[in-house]
DNA sequence: CACATATACGGAACACTGTTCCGTTTTTCA
DNA sequence: TGAAAAACGGAACAGTGTTCCGTATATGTG
């Protein structure tokens, strides 16, 4: 709600001092040392590598990051945020429906990468227990409002709700046989050729 | 396919030793201690709380199940095999109906209480690869099983895939929100309730 | 029954984690 | 310029899984 994306500050007052500007830039290298090695390794990296990835001593790590999940989730936030954020910026740049499938594909990768968090998530730890609401609310109202735009300009279906979508993608993504990230795709362009069939300029009938 | 239940031993050739007493009490004493400190504490556990339980040192643990994945597999195919072996002793014990629904709770329960399992089965280490078609290749013929005989009855639907019903009923129970146990139980009656919708003796038209 | 030996046991020791702590360095601002 | 606040770095701690080997014991034989 506070802060959507772009550098991170918690208090923006009449504080005498501001944030040192060595804090921030290890900040950022820290969050982008993390998303990389969560992508290569998995969740379950040490933090001693994100720590020498970044450039940085371990005790710097724990001053940003208290627990090791705060770092997860500031990175889950992250990339939460800027798959929210590509659904404006698609849809300034392409058609309705060109921008909707776009987004899709943007979220589907989303979610592929995110195959050892998902494990966490689900592992019980109280920490992760705000990160499915904040998902929600980033990413349904992304996704709505390309959903009403495409299905305004009568490329798509209307009245489909956004979250039904996202579940379904998020469970189609998941890798319970060994299929190949093929069968994500073929899967979204199926649902999105599902939203196609029967569109029309006037909702009604 | 060659130890399905009870006493686990590699050989039983021409060896002129047979295998120690102790070492038989240890295992199955190791099994036990596994299984309770799995579901209470998880997969996640420490060896030295199982080793402890047991009654035994942590070298005899890794005697036994070279690798904690050993350990957990071992737990594991013994709880796939239990619940696959139920199928058949409901089945002389109840009516077709009944050795079909009492079975589902069974396996529902199962899934259930297999929640870090889960986890560690989709966590990427090869040492799991062989579980699901384990799980599979026991649970599936046990159930089939049980719905060819409740088809022939005339109590359920036939041409009903017991992979389909297996996978169902895992999704089912996985606690993605705050849903009690009851949610699943819900989930798993509304199934059979809906494998019973239209059942008849002939199963044409 | 006594004994020799293969077998199994137990737990100290090792390697590697996440996490804490504090002396040192750097940045900020008067 | 200088002092204080802020942040840094990494040694040290605590808790994992795993290895190793001296010790204890069950087994089969004379």
């Amino acid at each position: 709600m506070d802060d959507t994306a772009g550098e991170i500050r918690p208090e923006d007052d009449g504080k005498p001092r501001r944030v040192r500007a060595d804090a921030q830039r290890n900040l950022d290298a820290l969050l982008r040392a993390a998303m990389a090695v969560f992508a290569t390794s998995g969740v379950d990296a040490p933090v001693r590598e994100i720590a020498e990835k970044a450039g940085v001593g371990i005790g710097t790590v724990y001053r940003h990051f208290p627990q090791r999940s705060d770092l997860i989730i500031a990175v889950f936030r992250q990339e939460v945020d800027a798959c929210a954020d590509a659904a404006p910026a698609l849809a300034a740049a392409h058609d309705p429906g060109k921008a909707l499938s776009r987004w899709m594909r943007r979220y589907l990768d989303f979610i592929a990468a995110k195959r050892g968090l998902a494990a966490a998530l689900h592992s019980g730890d109280p920490a992760y227990e705000i990160l499915p609401s904040y998902f929600q609310k980033r990413l349904v109202p992304a996704l709505q409002s390309l959903l009403d735009t495409a299905a305004a300009a009568g490329v798509v279906r209307g009245g489909f709700a956004a979250t039904d979508l996202l579940r379904a993608v998020a469970v189609l993504a998941a890798p319970s046989q060994e299929m190949g990230p093929e069968h994500g795709r073929r899967m979204v362009d199926l649902l999105l050729d599902g939203l196609r069939y029967g569109a029309g300029p006037s909702p009604g009938a």
